[in-house]
DNA sequence: AATGAATGAGCGTTCATTCAT
DNA sequence: TATGAATGAACGCTCATTCAT
């Protein structure tokens, strides 16, 4: 997946002015807003060119097809996710243990947020019928468990590879998991400091624990 | 896994004959093949008419509406959830750690098959937009965690309550997570046995080591 | 239109039997019953059925085609009125004017029953297109203007047919008119006694003051 | 007869150019085609769309509910009414008995043309199951009899305003009447002249001896 | 006589997409 | 770039009708 810090490409077929540039970026936004908001079943043209301001003639010269558009939109929301990544594990100045807590708590807030709670059961979904959904879905998830691998790897180090990476998934898929209790709006969401704090004392204690 | 010693009535109202019960079984199962294998976006009355080899007339006969058909859908299918839940909760003869792990195995293996894996995303992404829906997992899951909660109580009796509830989410939502990672054919499939040995140990764990 | 007295034969295809007889007749009851209490639009064959307790399969077996059902049904209720002007012109031991007063207070006050307020303008819509229903209705009007001719001979023996048949029209004419104001849950359905007065002090005039 | 001096905004949302406004008339003259031809029952929006030549994505592209291009037909079709009652109630420099007349025979010459004798009774079906044209009629038929009232007024002073209110009542039902028997191609259409002359020397009568 | 089951046509409506301006 | 206009396909649903039992 191309990244050039921030300046990704767009697969908008025009847009070579930077009032088109910008018109995308309001378009995507305009799109993730309506998908948050309203769910998957609203996200239409009609609502996103109203969210953005525009008619649906001028979408659709932006993106010929919703596919397109909708291709850009995950990219664009997955990238977010992939930078933090990027961002947590290149933080040092402190004990890996404490950044190991400081990723764990910080993924498990993001799940309670309106976008995570929302846009990720849709992908999950998606994902099973779509094959670039797929792709792109394990690409971030691939990145997120290396960030963990490298963690878990400073904190215990005589692990081996195939430890680390059963390790890194087992947390991930752990955590993905709390999306559908205790996300925003969930029937849980009132336990998610309760969870947080098991999944930091589990988790450390998997990794300290684990026979090499 | 049809519940036993339960009529299965649908919601339907009509289908008096077992021709028409025969019927509505059929509709019900084209229903599940259609979201199994296209996702809810593809499921339609026509699409679910067409499955069950029936026009689409004769399908709304059995259900005025679309929704009447989805809840009859969702009934059967977690249905079959609940009540291994209740079976498995009810299995004794053993030691309380033997138990819970055999739970937590069955649960791990049985999103390895085709039908949890897709179905449950599915499930999630429609909990998203329909409150019925979100209700119906939320009985399903509660369920499932009162069946956690029992044992973690036979393993550990001092705990109280809301340590008990709080370890039994946890668990559920850490299972739950590995649908999307080792389910049916999703990537890191093969990592299934591995996750299913972290899982048994890690949770042992956490029940024993919690301090009352 | 052939009448032998109130056992006039159904277009039904089958009722042989009385049992028969008796459901043609409670399933024309139950259609007056539907057009007049939820209007033309829901005048079904599932509505009428219900009504008539009884199941659409069956309603059919009696009526083959909604359009016999429903000629039967015009017929029927046509019935009604041709009967009761027979009954009305042949009522005597009076004078001429009380009955002529008679007959229009009779119409005036029929209009503002539920069922001539409802289903005239909805037959006068149908004869717009449907030629048999126009047909009908031209019967029974002529038979009204028929009874009200022979009044009006009789309070005005002077007058030549020519003038007896256009005073009888302008009446009935007047008469219909009020349905879609006076009649029942019309607006101006407060004004229904202040319009019988005007009516028969208008009708008498203009009788008696035509110069033969 | 177009309303004059009003731009007949009609209710749809779009059609900013000439064009789109050219288009929405088209449809609603399409409309009033098959209401007056077929009748309510028929005025689909398949029928309309294929009288206006066009399809149905661009009938629901002017006019996104049915109910919507319903409220603006009746409109344009009575707006027409309207503006024709207020110009002859202005219309002035005669007596009050010969305008009176005037507007009497206008109105019983206008019930002979093919619009108002296959629109009325539509519309009086259609006040039967609709409150919006009922309540569209009833205004129409308030601004005729505030228009009768006036020239009653003028003839004969010294009623009071509920006599005056009655008579003008009872002279508008009275010609609402004539139009199933005497409006175009009616069989007692040969008698239309013959009910002018009855209608306005019984009306004239009627005002004329009224006791205040 | 009566019913359950099944069908086909049509309904109003939504939507992604195309195109001329 | 941007918009209004137009299309075609599909949606959930209603309904009259047919038919086997």
């Amino acid at each position: 997946m191309p990244r050039q810090g921030n300046k990704q490409q767009r697969r908008a077929r025009v847009a070579t002015y930077e009032k088109g540039q910008a018109r995308i970026e309001e378009i995507l936004d305009a799109a993730a807003d309506v998908l948050i908001n309203q769910g998957y079943k609203k996200l239409t043209l009609r609502q996103i060119a109203m969210q953005a301001g525009i008619k649906v003639g001028n979408l659709t010269y932006y993106y010929r097809t919703k596919e397109a558009l909708l291709k850009d939109l995950l990219e664009k929301i997955l990238f977010v996710y992939l930078d933090e990544m990027d961002r947590i594990v290149e933080a040092s100045g402190d004990s890996p243990e404490n950044r190991f807590v400081a990723i764990i708590e910080y993924l498990i807030e993001d799940l309670h947020t309106q976008r995570t709670t929302r846009f990720f059961p849709e992908l999950w979904a998606l994902a099973n019928h779509d094959t670039y959904t797929a792709e792109l879905m394990d690409n971030m998830y691939a990145a997120e468990r290396r960030a963990l691998r490298k963690l878990i790897e400073a904190i215990k180090p005589q692990l081996d590879e195939r430890q680390t990476r059963q390790l890194a998934l087992f947390i991930s898929c752990s955590i993905e998991g709390m999306t559908m209790f205790v996300g925003a709006g969930k029937n849980q969401e009132n336990n998610l400091q309760a969870m947080k704090k098991l999944a930091c004392k589990s988790f450390l204690q998997l990794i300290e624990q684990a026979s090499p």
